[in-house]
DNA sequence: TTAAATATATACTTGACATATATTGTATGG
DNA sequence: CCATACAATATATGTCAAGTATATATTTAA
């Protein structure tokens, strides 16, 4: 039996540690796109030795989040039309795939996880918080994701999702359209996770797989607006 | 100007030379599912010291090959019915993934080495040479996901050619059909990835989406009945 | 069968060294 | 005088070694 503690605090390593602050640090766009990640420097920001950094920088590496230059420098991934291209389409591929598998699955155990989720996106954009909602919102397709009940796919998807994030904390930062105001997106948004629900629990592939397909590209038009301005 | 031993040896890092060997080793079921790699066993074996022995593991970790477990202890990844079945659907979903990609990309600059990965594969099946059939075959379905040009799909596909190359291992090395003998199946091999090959410089679509869900289902039959064997 | 004590391997730190890359500086040629 | 190429330097990374703490697994005891 473990100790209490480890209910709240499942005693992550450093590695992890580290991994989720430099993730956070880029996602918020705090580290900036192109910006050199240095071991030295990185060991006195989050305080901890240079082996879980390393370790942390390799996965972010393995995140696509970060571009490893041998011998020379880790950057953070630039933010590039050709990689924004590649996202969005791995993504339809992806979140189509999941749809197929979810329809052969059984899923219940994942609709509490969806649904708390998707409240919490409703609760963010009612406050205007755009770190939890992005938090929030990626959370939703994570656990969407994991309807397919499948390791890989769940797993390629997580990369996507981080650069989905980081375009999104890009894009919610500013305000692009006047005509297509940010608050008709959000109900889009919003619509669209009911729908998923929705059709998820009803079974209804097709419907299912035109909603999400559309979901990416109201998020994808949006992204595409914001790079052209 | 990089000294001509460049060209034949990049001078790659002891991390990678430490997953090649051990990735290497898995596969050919030198190190068996659910066997324990211990890091000072490994260190000793490789004559590497101890930290790229630890980012090879995470590495594996990363790719499915092995099951990290914290403070505890790193095993081959066991080969299950489940973790079978995932690998068949993921590997359903993203080749098809890649089809639909591919066909809107200009892929010529692939060609050469899909079609050189091709000729290594019959060449290895006529000398009867299954670890080199298994990695020329690998390197044509790693040749074939590039032509989606995504690095996601990419990625993903490699963890997932990383379980199949290890039942290719398994199941080749085992006659277990006398009916529809090995022969038979090598010549099934060759003859669809013949019209793989064919149908991309085509560009015909249905008939290579057809082709390559086939490729696998005739994989995914193999390997059904080894493990019912 | 459960619980406590032990042993071992991992997670992490510190420090050090070699090397590859980037940078600076120098020299040569146009 | 400027530009290009080359040489020297500096820095950060890749790797090793040794040591500590801790968590897990194992053994022992109850």
């Amino acid at each position: 039996m473990r100790p209490a503690l480890s209910i709240t605090e499942p005693k992550q390593s450093l590695g992890a540690v580290a991994y989720r602050e430099i993730y956070r640090r880029i996602m918020t766009l705090d580290f900036e796109p192109g910006q050199r990640l240095e071991e030295k420097r990185l060991m006195a920001q989050l305080g901890i030795g240079r082996t879980p950094i390393r370790e942390a920088l390799m996965h972010l590496s393995d995140d696509f989040m970060v571009e490893s230059h041998p011998k020379a420098a880790v950057i953070v991934r630039p933010i590039t039309i050709q990689n924004t291209r590649a996202t969005f389409a791995a993504l339809k591929v992806l979140e189509a795939g999941v749809v197929e598998l979810a329809m052969r699955q059984e899923i219940s155990a994942m609709l509490p996880e969806l649904e708390a989720a998707n409240h919490a996106v409703k609760a963010a954009i009612a406050r205007m918080d755009i770190i939890e909602l992005v938090e929030a919102n990626s959370r939703f397709h994570h656990a969407f994701a994991r309807c397919s009940l499948n390791e890989y796919i769940v797993n390629c998807l997580h990369k996507v999702r981080c650069e989905t994030n980081r375009l999104a904390y890009l894009s919610y930062g500013n305000e692009i359209d006047p005509d297509r105001s940010l608050q008709t997106h959000y109900r889009s948004v919003i619509r669209e996770h009911d729908t998923i629900i929705e059709t998820l629990k009803k079974r209804d592939e097709n419907r299912l797989k035109k909603t999400i397909l559309q979901h990416v590209n109201t998020f994808q038009q949006r992204i595409i607006r914001y790079m052209a301005s």
